[in-house]
DNA sequence: GTGCATGCAAATCTTTTGCACTCTT
DNA sequence: AAGAGTGCAAAAGATTTGCATGCAC
């Protein structure tokens, strides 16, 4: 499993301990990488594996870190829960910040290349900094379409 | 102030009444239509205000019709309340979604024509449905910017 | 008058914090 | 051995709910 491999080499550049907790999260986040869970989720799905095991607390100081490390991205859905997925690719390519994500089921989807690229310049240009940038389509996949 | 009719109009419309914490809440999203407030902000404005009441829970409760009439729009920041902004203009042109939010100052500003149609379009070939969306520039205004 | 909307209190849900203890390094 | 990280409990913050009362229609 390549991927863990990837958590505990750049916790261990950050001087970050590769902690039960740490791993046990990350296993989840790369078993489930198509979905975001919640860290309730995330706590859930640890607590009935039976080699896996980690405080709910942690769950939240452990998603915080990997999203600071750029391991996960946060997603924000309206009035529920952040849900959070793995964002580095199996194959280690650079990772793809925009998204389509179903209402119902929560599944997420890449969308292609960015397009906004044009719209930062152009703010840098009118004295923006640190510019970041999220885009977010909603509605209900193929698959939750009755 | 012609934006309040338009609530009144369209509270009208849906069989929902015109009570004195509909309008003070509309009035506070008109009165500061630049910059999205949390519900505590709203509720902080109207206590300082002399004409104006309404309990804080019921702007939790207004919030959420007027979201559901449109006539609102909620920005989420990471970490930090929802914020609400008025979505109808005051020359009633239709309602632009994308923004620019400043990390420090929480000012908004739209961004220009939507760039996502074509991906929407295309998303809708494939049978996805409902589809919304939802893009988010974040970073530091000029006058954030030391 | 009818019943939608409100105010207040209390519950709920998510996330954060404090602190003593544990385990990685 | 040092101190980063954890587990537990409890706090904090945001939002929702229940219910009796009040107000718009």
């Amino acid at each position: 499993m390549k991927e863990l491999e990837k958590f505990k080499e750049i916790l261990k550049f950050h001087r970050l301990r590769i902690t039960q907790s740490r791993l046990a999260v990350a296993s989840i986040l790369i078993q489930n990488r198509e979905t975001p869970f919640t860290p309730e989720e995330i706590f859930d799905c640890i607590q009935r594996s039976d080699d896996l095991y980690c405080d709910q607390v942690s769950v939240y100081r452990t998603l915080s870190i990997f999203e600071d490390l750029g391991l996960v991205s946060k997603f924000l859905f309206h009035g529920q829960a952040a849900r959070y997925m793995i964002s580095i690719s199996n194959k280690n390519t650079p990772y793809h910040k925009h998204y389509f994500k179903c209402d119902q089921c929560h599944w997420v989807e890449p969308l292609g290349d960015c397009i906004l690229l044009k719209t930062e310049k152009r703010l840098e240009k009118k004295g923006y900094r640190n510019l970041h940038h999220h885009i977010e389509v909603t509605g209900l996949c193929p698959r939750c379409t009755t």
